[in-house]
DNA sequence: CTGGTCTCCTGATCGC
DNA sequence: TGCGATCAGGAGACCA
């Protein structure tokens, strides 16, 4: 469901009603949803159906925590508490960070973690696809991923050219790549590129510094235009106000298979690459890459 | 190392 | 109304 546009959507909504707030109950529903430190090292998919699943310290779920704020990397939320511990958020496609506030009603389906705060407000960790999940971690410990690559939002034209580095490989493909850049994901790879006017499948050591300068660009000013949006809302999609995003209006050619470019006219061409749809525009990106 | 393909999972939608 | 095929905003495992 989300990408960096609406993460940063998510994080501003949530803020305010859990900073300084303390966790007076929560649980984790399904264990296989959850990384927790002294889990099986190894991959996200390997460590959701350990033989025997450790039990959870209660504290890990931040029962007793005051939390101190929100943060974001990537399509990456974190929520961290004043003494340092934390729980990493991936909403993956289908995940949802839902409020309600005393007595509002919540989904029974698919809901993974609940917190209950000391205001009486909960909040709900859902998702259906289970794509998504939750890592504890440890005062100390890292509240984002590792290997995530330079936040999309300000990524400059010299750290961008830096990222790539010569990959010999289709600029969508390294621009949905998190340890490349973290943020983009299949809507905003396909509007950035059409905004830079280069094509998906251009290989990115081919691009030119004045071109990746343009990307940059290109890239910082689609995502921040999202974000005033509010996000994109595909199907369903709703922030934890309730609120549907708005950038889905503006969208110029992903959803947009087969219909007439706004620049130019041109029929919009789609097809798999990096194994995601992928629509741009003939006239505007070229047919030859 | 690199890049392409497969896979995880559920639900919405579309054609018949 | 039912039913199977297809597709979906992500990303790690696996393979050549």
């Amino acid at each position: 469901m989300p990408e960096l546009p609406e993460v940063e959507t998510l994080r501003r909504s949530l803020e305010p009603h859990l900073v300084g707030r303390t966790v007076a109950a929560a649980t984790l529903h399904r264990r296989d949803i959850a990384v927790a430190p002294g889990d099986p090292p190894g991959g996200f998919a390997r460590q959701r159906t350990p033989a025997r699943p450790r039990r959870l310290a209660r504290d890990q779920m931040l029962a007793g925590a005051v939390i101190a704020g929100l943060e974001r990397r990537g399509k990456q939320l974190a929520i961290i508490a004043t003494d340092g511990r934390a729980i990493r958020v991936h909403l993956g496609m289908s995940g949802q960070l839902l409020r309600a506030a005393r007595a509002g009603r919540l989904p029974g389906d698919h809901v993974h973690a609940t917190w209950r705060l000391d205001d009486g407000g909960r909040l709900v960790f859902r998702d259906p696809r289970r794509f998504g999940g939750l890592w504890l971690v440890d005062a100390g410990g890292e509240r984002f991923d590792a290997a995530l690559g330079p936040d999309a939002l300000a990524i400059g034209a010299a750290e961008l050219r830096a990222a790539l580095d010569g990959a010999r490989r289709p600029i969508k493909a390294a621009l949905l790549d998190q340890r490349v850049l973290a943020g983009v994901g299949n809507i905003y790879a396909d509007e950035s590129l059409f905004a830079a006017r280069i094509h998906p499948r251009a290989i990115a050591a081919a691009l030119d510094p004045p071109r990746i300068s343009a990307l940059a660009a290109a890239i910082r000013r689609t995502l921040a235009s999202a974000v005033r949006a509010r996000g994109s809302s595909i199907r369903d999609y709703r922030d934890p106000s309730g609120e549907p995003g708005g950038f889905q209006a503006r969208h110029r050619v992903y959803g947009r298979a087969g219909l007439a470019c706004h620049g130019c006219g041109r029929m919009l061409a789609s097809d798999l690459v990096a194994q995601r749809t992928t629509v741009w525009c003939p006239g505007c990106q070229g047919t030859d890459y």
